[in-house]
DNA sequence: GCATATAGTTCTAAAATAGAACTGTCAACT
DNA sequence: AGTTGACAGTTCTATTTTAGAACTATATGC
């Protein structure tokens, strides 16, 4: 399967994918919101290759991630500004962040924290139900066929509720 | 950079990067989640070459992730199944999915749908803050250096926050 | 004995990445 | 006038990773 592939499927944690579904892309991202802008800064916070750098930037930019905006003229030099797509993947962000310090981290501790500026408290992200409030659950959450779905799954996917089921006996 | 220094990092994204930060483990993760289990159904529903599939399995289960369970005997065969590490990165799922639904669905809309059993309703999820339960967005939330950060990093933020005031102007 | 099922491993060619050097533009210094 | 330095890339070769296909191992059922 090639990158492009996995923007055209039917699924989108495929498609999210296909736009920030790599090691460099997540990083890059992370930086973006700690306020990071410039190639030069990018390259020497990541030590990422220039080469790589300057094909996920790209790749940002045209997906609308980020935007490359002038901040000088003489000679013309770019930075890179998440818009609002880029800003709303700050879920995701902190969705990563949160395990990372709930599961990855060693004694000294979680090497970030976070202050909520509206409540002035630190917080941890809690992902929730947009209709009842209440945190979500993987076991607590059941799956349905969408309009977008491709055809033939809502049958896969009762044949595969009936094999579970199977399966539990 | 390798791999495995990333692991090494200051840094909950750069270490949970270094577990789910590539497109294949991202989408095994999904499928994990759909209720897939087995090898075959992974190679045949993601279309991901065996070499790389039995490499990204075992990673994960090395990683605690997923473990590797016999469902039956002669010949003893494996599935693979979430544990409560594994289940801790629905948030992260969910974020990703939910991004995808709102900025990478084509006319037809969302492929999939999502139940919340407890409250019986279709939902989104949404990331709140813990202590006040307002939904988070990037520009309410500072940083601080936390316990486990680099040395010299609260420093470097402090730099950082003045520059950044000196180009605001 | 032969086909089928499952979970891998092994092989070669193609693609991506690392690491380093190089390019182009302009300001500021000597 | 020439040199240095900052910035944002591009280009090059060597190494690593991935794709795609074939092969292996173990056991059941025909």
């Amino acid at each position: 399967m090639r990158w492009d592939s996995l923007e055209q499927e039917r699924c989108s944690v495929a498609r999210t994918v296909a736009v920030i579904g790599d090691r460099w892309s997540l990083l890059i991202l992370r930086d973006c919101f700690l306020r990071v802008r410039r190639f030069e800064e990018f390259q020497s916070r990541l030590g990422v290759t220039r080469h790589v750098l300057a094909d996920r930037l790209k790749k940002l930019v045209r997906f609308g991630v980020l935007r490359r905006a002038p901040y000088q003229q003489n000679p013309t030099r770019y930075e890179y500004i998440l818009t609002q797509k880029g800003l709303d993947l700050y879920p995701v962000v902190m969705a990563i962040v949160h395990w990372g310090d709930t599961h990855m981290v060693d004694e000294r501790g979680r090497p970030l924290l976070h202050e909520h500026k509206s409540c002035g408290k630190m917080f941890d992200p809690v992902m929730v139900c947009s209709e009842c409030g209440e945190p979500i659950v993987a076991k607590q959450v059941h799956v349905h066929a969408g309009p977008g779905a491709a055809e033939g799954a809502a049958e896969e996917m009762a044949a595969r509720a009936t094999e579970l089921s199977a399966r539990a006996k």
